[in-house]
DNA sequence: TTGATGACCTGAG
DNA sequence: ACTCAGGCCATCA
């Protein structure tokens, strides 16, 4: 049974998993999670305790856009480009090659 | 405990 | 392609 009464505490532990020049999802990270709390991701990010030690700047919206940020989403923007993600006009152009996997699923390996 | 808010998502015009 | 409205879940006061 996943706990989900520390829903922040484990969105900063995947946020930590993301590799630099990668991106995720709301909706991915939550699903990650094991919840559909896809709002309530956002705004445990929009708390964020840690945004030096939580790239919660990886984290962009499902249609493409890189979504909100602590410092303004330009600042986002560009962290996202400095990652080597291209970003144009506040939307990515390869969201699907630059997004990140989790491993939910180990299977055998 | 109840009520209100949100760095969102999906569907329809 | 873009805009508008509704819904879902968790957190905070």
């Amino acid at each position: 049974m996943k706990t989900r009464t520390d829903l922040p505490q484990r969105c900063y532990a995947l946020l930590k998993n993301i590799p630099a020049g990668k991106v995720t999802t709301y909706k991915l990270l939550a699903e990650a999670l094991d919840t559909q709390a896809y709002q309530a991701i956002g705004q445990i990010l929009s708390k964020n305790p840690d945004l030096v030690r939580v790239p919660c700047h990886r984290v962009v919206k499902s249609n493409g856009e890189v979504g909100g940020y602590a410092s303004g989403e330009a600042a986002k923007i560009a962290l996202l480009q400095q990652e080597g993600i291209e970003v144009v006009d506040r939307r990515i152009h390869n969201l699907n090659a630059v997004l990140y996997v989790f491993n939910d699923k180990p299977s055998k390996n």
